[in-house]
DNA sequence: AGGCACACTTAGTAAACGAACC
DNA sequence: GGTTCGTTTACTAAGTGTGCCT
């Protein structure tokens, strides 16, 4: 009932993952089978075979068990190849025989314990600060299809380098500071406001806050009674005296002209933009908005960290509006402040040119802490919380601790069956602390639920993760659907997605949640013994740096190892292989959660496609056809060339196969892929060494499988996994 | 233990882009 | 050349988890 789906099925994951999780690949791929997805009840009883996942301990793992980056794992290789490459060319004038012997070193260090002198500034490639350019920045940045070519080489590889210890995480920060949203505009005189019906003339600090609710109109935020009260709240908040006076219902305000003026405005933007290119096409020469941009990204979208050009996140400040929460927000259409010089915090070297507040403006303050990664801070007014500046996936900082993140996962692999073992141990356990804190984390284990931290009641919508489900968001059944020892969970998650899941689970676990539940209310807590501090505090006893969001990492990558080993068919060619990935990854996203709203033409693009399939199976029969009668006119007049005639027709018949199938494939993907997002799992959850491995053991292009921006954020896992990666 | 501030990761959606198509 | 449609990117909300203080 979440998803109405075709095709696919699911295998165990794992003896843990199994009830979730389960596909079986039917050899006939593509032969419209239609198999269904129970995304409700993971139900089809255990009918698959058990599989247990082998823990081979890999040689490469085993001597880096315990340093806690554990980023040495190809270290060997890397080193190797990275001195090969040293021969060849060393043009960037690093450090590098400092960095190898360096390195060797670390491989047995222990993370945090041996403090590293890593001089930043002699990675490579450098940017050269007085010519205020990287080699690579035009490749990198505003051409990089032309170049393509060059920029392999030029790309700095962090990966080979040192890490900080001890918390630092850069020596050297310098950047522009933010780019604050623009001033507020007017509205013409033409456009008006209409209270009860007469025209009126705001104030400009009445209108601009106007215009935020004029412009979502079309939304349905605007209908529901708590967005239109936080509204009207702070609205009246920037009105003038006399329009609080008069402005006193919203139901009496008119933004329709004001609505309609946006909306022409904005099409006329596009119509421009249009226009723009065309010209930038003929004239080959910029014009303003997209020069501006790129201006502007050039020099506010890039800071220099420890001697390297890197590129922002985030680098403009959120402009002003009103706040859209997600799902039940009690906070709902809340005024956004405006941000201003003076609310903003700085951070960057004290050797590094500061950033310049604009003109007559000054910041909050500047500092100079490199025990953090951001540049640059606000604090928000709906919930007080911080907001940063903070580099790009692909930058060395966040690089380096995606990596760390995956480390730990495959830390956790190794000892997973020993903490399992400990926790079903638990349920049995005289403390009721105890058998909520197994039971808890089994849930977490099996389900890759999240972690459940306690919320602010009133403050955000009314979500739960594992630790903080309640029993109204639970129900046991003895025996369901001739399985016993049912559990259904229904409840709201992250940003108000529905979880929903009917899961059998073991009898002691059942039983175990019958007296969880006993003499309680609906909204109170499960787990009441329970929260997440206490959860992780045990964790970290049975591993060191272990989380209950390691779980979700976890499982979700040994899933897709697991997926992919069983689905993709060396046989196959390359589209049915991608099938195969994006089914691996599709079971992960299902084991996740990771939902999305189907696409509102979704229907429709479905139509398109199977429309498109229709006639390419006309034009295959008529293929067909014609080799045939080809066929026939060579045995009869056996000559070259009508035997040449039937060849070319042979060909003709082969491409047009392949390219139904083609879409049949496309079709069949896109179908199971309704409501499911796998941008999210692919992006966070999986080790993308995992892929690129595949990816080469298969021969598939990894452009297949990760755009441009994916290859930048996963670089450092293309470069250095084999095809035997194993996570 | 509990509360809070802070830093950083994970998340879905909307806007922008660009390739395929007419 | 203009339009359509799928993909990519931007945006920012909503989580997790740590460390400090009481």
């Amino acid at each position: 009932m979440f998803f109405p789906l075709l095709y696919i099925l699911y295998i165990p994951a794992d003896t843990f993952l199994g009830h979730c999780l389960i596909v079986s690949i039917s050899a006939s791929l593509l032969k419209n089978v239609t198999l269904f997805f129970f995304s409700d009840s993971y139900k089809h009883k255990d009918k698959y075979k058990e599989k247990e996942h082998k823990h081979k301990d890999h040689k490469k793992d085993k001597e880096r068990e315990k340093s806690k980056h554990g980023n040495s794992d190809y270290r060997d290789s890397s080193d190797k190849k990275h001195k090969e490459k040293e021969k060849i060319k060393h043009k960037d004038g690093s450090t590098d025989k400092y960095k190898d012997k360096h390195k060797r070193k670390e491989e047995k260090s222990l993370d945090g314990k041996i403090k590293k002198e890593k001089e930043n500034g002699f990675a490579s490639p450098p940017y050269d600060i007085k010519s205020k350019k990287t080699k690579n920045k035009k490749g990198e940045v505003t051409d990089g299809k032309k170049k393509a070519k060059k920029e392999p080489e030029e790309k700095w590889k962090w990966w080979e380098e040192e890490r900080y210890t001890d918390g630092v995480k850069w020596k050297f920060l310098e950047h522009k500071g933010p780019v604050f949203a623009p001033p507020y505009d007017p509205l013409p005189s033409n456009v008006k406001f209409y209270y009860d019906g007469k025209p009126m003339k705001l104030s400009p600090e009445a209108e601009e806050v106007a215009t935020f609710f004029a412009k979502m109109l079309d939304h349905e935020y605007t209908t529901k009674d708590i967005f239109r009260k936080n509204f009207f709240k702070d609205w009246r908040k920037e009105m003038t005296s006399e329009e609080k006076a008069i402005i006193t219902d919203l139901k009496k305000c008119n933004f329709s002209d004001m609505s309609e003026y946006f909306k022409a405005q904005s099409e006329a933007r596009k119509a421009m933009t249009k226009e723009d290119k065309q010209v930038i096409k003929k004239k080959k020469k910029l014009q303003w908005s997209y020069e501006e941009n790129e201006r502007i990204l050039q020099e506010y979208g890039f800071c220099i960290m420890d001697n390297h050009r890197e590129r922002i996140a985030n680098f403009r400040i959120e402009p002003p509006g009103l706040f859209r929460g997600r799902g039940d927000h009690p906070k709902m259409g809340m005024l956004k402040r405006r941000i201003r010089p003076q609310d903003i915090i700085i951070n960057c070297s004290k050797d590094s040119k500061h950033p310049e507040p604009p003109p007559g403006t000054k910041w909050k303050e500047v500092r100079h802490d490199n025990k953090v990664t951001w540049l640059v801070s606000w604090t928000e007014n709906i919930q007080g919380s911080i907001k940063y500046i903070m580099l790009n996936p692909s930058s060395r900082i966040k690089g380096e601790k995606d990596w760390q993140k995956y480390e730990t996962a495959r830390r956790l692999k190794k000892c997973v069956d020993r903490i399992r073992n400990q926790y079903r141990e638990d349920w049995k356990s005289k403390e009721m602390r105890i058998r909520q804190r197994a039971v808890a984390l089994y849930f977490i284990d099996k389900l890759a639920l999240r972690a459940g931290n306690e919320k602010e009641e009133g403050e955000t919508a009314d979500t739960v993760g594992c630790c903080s489900v309640r029993v109204e968001h639970i129900k046991l059944y003895p025996e369901s659907d001739g399985q016993e020892y049912v559990v259904e969970f229904d409840f709201l998650g992250k940003d108000s997605i529905r979880y929903y899941n009917k899961v059998p689970v073991e009898k002691r676990v059942f039983k175990n949640l019958q007296l969880f539940m006993e003499n309680k209310e609906p909204d109170d807590d499960l787990f009441d013994r329970l929260n997440t501090s206490i959860l992780n505090k045990h964790l970290q006893e049975l591993m060191d740096g272990l989380t209950a969001k390691v779980f979700r990492t976890y499982n979700a990558s040994i899933t897709l190892q697991q997926q992919l080993k069983q689905l993709t068919n060396s046989e196959d060619n390359v589209p049915a292989k991608i099938l195969s990935y994006n089914r691996a990854n599709r079971a992960v996203a299902i084991l996740c959660n990771h939902q999305r709203a189907p696409p509102k033409t979704f229907e429709k693009s479905m139509q398109n496609l199977q429309t498109k399939i229709d006639a390419k199976r006309d034009q295959l029969s008529d293929a067909k056809r014609e080799l045939k009668s080809a066929k026939a006119d060579a045995k009869m007049r056996k000559d070259e060339k009508s035997k040449k005639a039937v060849e070319s027709k042979k060909k003709a018949v082969q491409r047009i196969e392949e390219q139904l199938m083609k879409l049949e494939v496309q079709a069949t993907d896109r179908e199971e892929n309704k409501q499911i997002a796998l941008g999210t799992s692919k992006l966070n959850y999986l080790d993308p060494r995992i892929s690129v491995a595949w990816c080469k053991k298969f021969g598939i292009p990894i452009e297949k499988i990760y755009n441009k921006t994916q290859r930048e954020k996963f670089a450092w896992a293309i470069d250095m996994a084999d095809e035997d990666f194993e996570f």
